[in-house]
DNA sequence: AACAACCATATAGTATGGTTTATACTTTAT
DNA sequence: ATAAAGTATAAACCATACTATATGGTTGTT
């Protein structure tokens, strides 16, 4: 699919889509075989990193990080133990937040109580 | 106590408290017996705001987000039941951002069944 | 008294994550 | 064939969240 279909299938702008793939986020191929243009095309693994992006942003990852998941994920440099290990260690960072939003509820809980026992 | 053991407390720069103040996270208050200079003081209310700040950060929600449930958390103007509203509707954006990384460590769990099959 | 350590304010600079604008070529619809 | 819509690249611009720098006053120690 092209930019386009991307950008409707992911619900991210084109500009933006453009921003990631030139931040190497992923990447996008011109068709060899078309030689009057170079448009780009993308594949289903590319909507999968994007949905990836989208929810780990969401949460307060930085690009930095998530492309350093997505880069290695994708790597063929790496044994599939070590791409399995970088992926799991997201998992744990994501374990982490998980924990980190359980404390925030914990705090805004005690505002709560505080409000109650007119202490604000 | 004065800024520099605010900072100490909480971990935070003394030019990001500073920062936070000017935005209005919370206000530090100078003390009317002393008129030889203004220095600000700050209370353990403060420590409690900024460590939700920091928290609340830390799992993506922006200082202007922030800044309006602190805001009404402390205002004179709302009822109690306004505030107590005010912030359980921050507590349910944590839950959904909690949904959210639910999903994402869904997404690299397939990440690693896909690594597996030698799909990457 | 003098010197370091601390406080306040203002302004400028930086990094991140985009968005907008300008230019130009390609494809598609009529 | 020509206008509209789509694509690519580059550069400028923008908001958010700091960080650093400059200036000047206060406090505390010796």
């Amino acid at each position: 699919m092209l930019i386009n279909e991307l950008s409707k299938r992911t619900g991210v702008s084109i500009a933006t889509l453009r921003y990631y793939e030139n931040y190497g986020m992923f990447k996008g191929v011109s068709d060899e075989k078309v030689r009057t243009n170079n448009y780009k095309h993308y594949d289903e693994l590319v909507v999968e990193k994007i949905e990836i992006i989208k929810g780990a942003k969401e949460v307060g990852f930085t690009l930095a990080e998530i492309k350093d998941l997505l880069e290695n994920w994708h790597s063929e440099q790496l044994s599939v133990e070590k791409k399995i290990a970088v992926v799991n260690s997201k998992i744990n960072e994501v374990d982490a937040k998980i924990r980190q939003l359980t404390e925030v509820k914990k705090l805004l809980a005690r505002c709560i109580e505080d409000i109650e026992n007119g202490m604000c």
